[in-house]
DNA sequence: ATGGTTTTTACTGCGTC
DNA sequence: GACGCGGTAAAAACCAT
């Protein structure tokens, strides 16, 4: 009697899940939209609504192919997978500080003595000089902030990245190292098209609005990034969701932005008022209630601002619509 | 440094609940 | 009367030169 129970039980399981996976392959579980891959971030993203449903895919094949063992050697990868995130990217020796040997047993104190000496001497090497120690903590503070931001590991390892290289630029004297980590942060998010403002950046950061202004503009211009203007668009999802509205809101804002970017009414305007605009104006065409204020605080934009811009968002909107 | 543009601040008037 | 909204003028911030 429980054999049969049990059994129908699992067979539920199995058929519905499969059905799930089946189905989630080219569905958008927020939306229903078809599902598209960008093979160059790794990530499936819903075409209609820009969910990204699965992200941090990638390519574990072995390299092209090898015809003979030197190349088969050559292009094994073996070894852990390196990370920009750590001050050595993870390759140096660590010691458990647990006393016990490979099988779990504990140690004799003799042992344990010479465990205490090595631990105490590899930590020296690990963090040899002052541009060690600089990047440990840089480091940290770069991978802190991006969690408070909500910012995926792609843009932390970007950000160090920037923030190495600007270590082997000899650009630190003179600046401190949470203003460099977070202009470098700062920096990443834009790259990668996850553009966080500079106030929402500053609130998490111990460095103040100004400076980390002036040490992003200085890091940009001796590094050489191309880091083009912030997509108004980028911000749309997360204002949208801070303040509850619907996934119509959100799409009506976005083509709000690109009607108003076709017409160029954009260009010189901060991307971040337009986004708040467009998700009010959005707003206000969907019948769902949000304040002004209410915008310009998620926003960190003045009423004003909203004001003017959502005005010239609809009037390009409806000059499309009606000439 | 300068001038032009955009954003912010501060204030006022209007309508609604 | 508080609130949401709209408009305006002047100040401040920003940007390219």
């Amino acid at each position: 009697m429980t054999d049969t129970r049990i059994r129908t039980n699992a067979d539920e399981e199995r058929s519905e899940r499969t059905e799930e996976t089946a189905d989630e392959r080219q569905r958008c579980p927020e939306c229903g939209g078809p599902l598209v891959t960008d093979e160059e971030r790794g990530e499936r993203v819903c075409d209609d609504c820009g969910l990204v449903v699965e992200e941090g895919a990638m390519d574990r094949g072995p390299e092209w192919r090898a015809f003979d063992a030197t190349e088969r050697e050559q292009k094994s990868r073996v070894g852990a997978p390196t990370t920009t995130m750590m001050h050595d990217k993870g390759l140096s020796t660590n010691i458990d500080w647990r006393d016990k040997d490979a099988y779990g047993n504990s140690l004799g104190s003799r042992q344990r003595e010479k465990m205490q000496r090595l631990r105490k001497w590899n930590e020296r090497f690990r963090t040899r000089d002052s541009k060690e120690r600089n990047l440990k903590q840089a480091l940290g503070e770069i991978d802190r902030m991006a969690s408070a931001l909500g910012l995926p590991e792609n843009v932390r390892e970007t950000a160090s990245v920037i923030y190495r290289r600007a270590l082997d630029e000899d650009l630190l004297p003179g600046r401190s190292i949470e203003g460099v980590a977070t202009s470098s942060l700062y920096a990443a998010a834009r790259q990668s098209g996850n553009p966080r403002s500079l106030d929402e950046v500053a609130g998490v950061s111990r460095v103040e609005k100004e400076e980390i202004a002036r040490t992003y503009r200085y890091v940009v211009r001796e590094l050489g990034l191309e880091i083009e203007p912030a997509d108004p668009k980028s911000y749309v999802p997360r204002f949208v969701s801070e303040l509850d509205l619907s996934e119509e809101t959100e799409r009506r804002a976005r083509s709000l932005l690109e009607t108003a970017t076709e017409k160029g009414i954009h260009s010189g305007k901060s991307p971040v008022g337009l986004a708040a605009a467009a998700v009010y104006a959005a707003a206000l065409l969907t019948n769902e209630k949000v304040t002004q204020s209410e915008v310009s605080d998620v926003a960190s934009i003045s009423e004003v601002t909203i004001r003017n811009r959502y005005h010239e968002l609809l009037e390009a909107e409806d000059g499309t619509v009606a000439p």
